[in-house]
DNA sequence: CTGAAAGCGCTTACAG
DNA sequence: CTGAAAGCGCTTACAG
């Protein structure tokens, strides 16, 4: 037997459907539906294609499935980092909540770049994603103008939003970089320094609520500032104390914006000999691992990462099943650590 | 005017290429090369196409492109943990290599796990990727032959394999667990302790070096020997040390599996009054950016893993470009950091 | 419960 | 360089 058209078939050699419905004995449609709602077939059928794609070992082709059926199964999670464990932990939150539900999760790195998000964005687009999931409150007027024609559900996570129709799950980074600063001025603390890097918009929001305790009790100072833009490690950290040293050298307590920062902070003192908190108090934002095993342990906030992500995601998914949450706000909030750092 | 196909249309209200091709007033073929092979499209067509491609803003639809042309651009990654930093200093360096091709890099997380991997890589080839990167050399026989009858190219990352004809992109575990021990037996330690959580591939290659430096020393003992399943933490790193100091009090220098274990161990002694590395020397594995500050300095492996994943993406694509890469196994080595905790 | 037809939005394979 | 036709592998919308 000659078949005709073997020679010009654009076929990809992977098992289909159809042959799956050949072999079976039935329509396309009927294996179709065997496998995407096997309630809508009869036992014998369903049987019989089931079979059918375990003997031919069929593999369903996602891209045209999203084709066909105008739904992609994709959503789309933009984090501005993968090296900072805050948002590896909302990742872990994101994927437990979605687990069940077969969401292809497509997870974007924008390294707190602009550009890069609107690259991103732009790429996922493409996917036709059910619904993304955005770090933080500010993007670009482009990617605003992106996300708004392309119509997809969008939930910010990380900060709460004064839009009331933003879908939002995170925490007040305003609130809890004030109550951080709270703490130590109820400490007795005159000249608590501020140490940030990266700048991004929750640093920036931390370092809101640094200034408002900081002026409500008389003791803003810019001289106690040091802010650089370069992404925060252990080792700038250590670089920065020093530099705040040299700027502020009365200063008898540093607020590190998180906890990395603080961590090269505090091994930095020790190497010069300074006492923490004795002589320094130091205290972070986020509350790593690490942080409550240091020597000294370190005084930090911390953040609800994992049940953002798994709350964001959740509240998403309700969302593309064209449910109207209640709470479009969810403000998860935050603890404040008290240890021996501060 | 009546659209009489409008109600039963099943179009998705996005912006099609046959749209953008009316707009210009060319052929749809015409409107699709000059998207995607703007040199076989005259001067003056292309400007019209790109015109009309701004004017409506028109965003390709991936899974048609990739149902039509039966290729994804789509590299699917598989790391067994997103919280562990060496992780997701690979993704970087996959990240970077595919930065300028446009591939969708789709990232899974097995969190250790066989039956996660399997899910994973089944759900993952629904996309038809142009190719994988996997970490670790051993799978399930499942996997394995999931793996080769989908025909998926396929590089591993992190150990070298003995297998000359899989594509491997690491360096020798067993060699650098052997290395560390040997660094230790040099500086004079006999009761040398091995400390492993999660008892993952690596590991238990780690381990095998380590014993057979020992063995080759005279000095393998079992009761030197920690290892348990959990997941490796610095909380769990603290808790072992104390379980080896229980079952081996005479142990004099201890060589955890990795720095996280190590941190712990080194936090743990600080607490009990225990000097490193006078009373007990202390090394870890990886190098992770806090080792070098903490205080004492952790003793410990360097490994090249943004690199790994840097030259793993790199040989994936040649081979999926059709070419015959000269090596197909590309040791990048480690390095023994020599610092003040051993 | 089952199925024949049409269509999703693109690209391949030709032909001119 | 340009384009009309067919097809990728599914699902929708009907009809029975």
């Amino acid at each position: 037997m000659i078949k005709p058209a073997a020679n010009k078939s654009r076929a990809s050699g992977r098992i289909t459907l159809a042959m799956v419905a050949a072999h079976a004995g039935v329509a396309t449609m009927t294996a179709s539906r065997a496998i995407t709602q096997p309630d809508m077939v009869s036992q014998a059928l369903r049987d019989r294609v089931d079979q059918a794609v375990v003997e031919l070992g069929y593999v369903p082709n996602r891209a045209a499935r999203a084709l066909a059926s105008s739904q992609s199964k994709v959503i789309a999670v933009l984090v501005p980092s993968l090296s900072n464990a805050v948002f590896t932990e909302v990742l872990a939150g994101i994927q437990d909540a979605l687990d069940a539900d077969d969401y292809q999760i497509l997870i974007g790195n924008t390294r707190y770049s602009d550009k890069e998000e609107e690259k991103l964005i732009g790429t996922y687009l493409q996917s036709n994603p059910d619904g993304m999931l955005l770090s933080g409150l500010s993007h670009s007027p482009r990617v605003q103008q992106i996300l708004t024609n392309s119509r997809v559900p969008v939930v910010s996570m990380m900060d709460m939003s004064t839009d009331p129709s933003q879908l939002t799950v995170g925490f007040s980074q305003v609130q809890a970089g004030y109550a951080m600063t709270r703490y130590l001025i109820d400490k007795g603390h005159k000249r608590i320094g501020f140490l940030a890097a990266q700048l991004d918009e929750r640093t920036l929001r931390r370092a809101e609520g640094y200034r408002q305790a900081m002026q409500e009790a008389g003791l803003l100072d810019n001289k106690l500032e040091v802010m650089v833009g370069e992404p925060s490690t252990i080792a700038l950290g250590a670089e920065l104390l020093g530099r705040m040293l040299a700027q502020a050298p009365d200063c008898d307590a540093i607020f590190c914006c998180n906890d990395d920062l603080a961590h090269g902070a505090v091994y930095q003192c020790q190497r010069r000999g300074i006492s923490v908190p004795a002589q320094l108090a130091i205290c972070g934002f986020n509350d790593l691992p690490a942080s409550a095993w240091m020597n000294p342990s370190l005084t930090t906030v911390a953040t609800p990462r994992y049940r953002i992500g798994y709350e964001a995601a959740k509240l998403l998914r309700a969302v593309i099943k064209g449910e109207d949450p209640a709470n479009k706000q969810i403000d998860l909030g935050f603890t404040l650590m008290a240890r021996e750092s501060a």
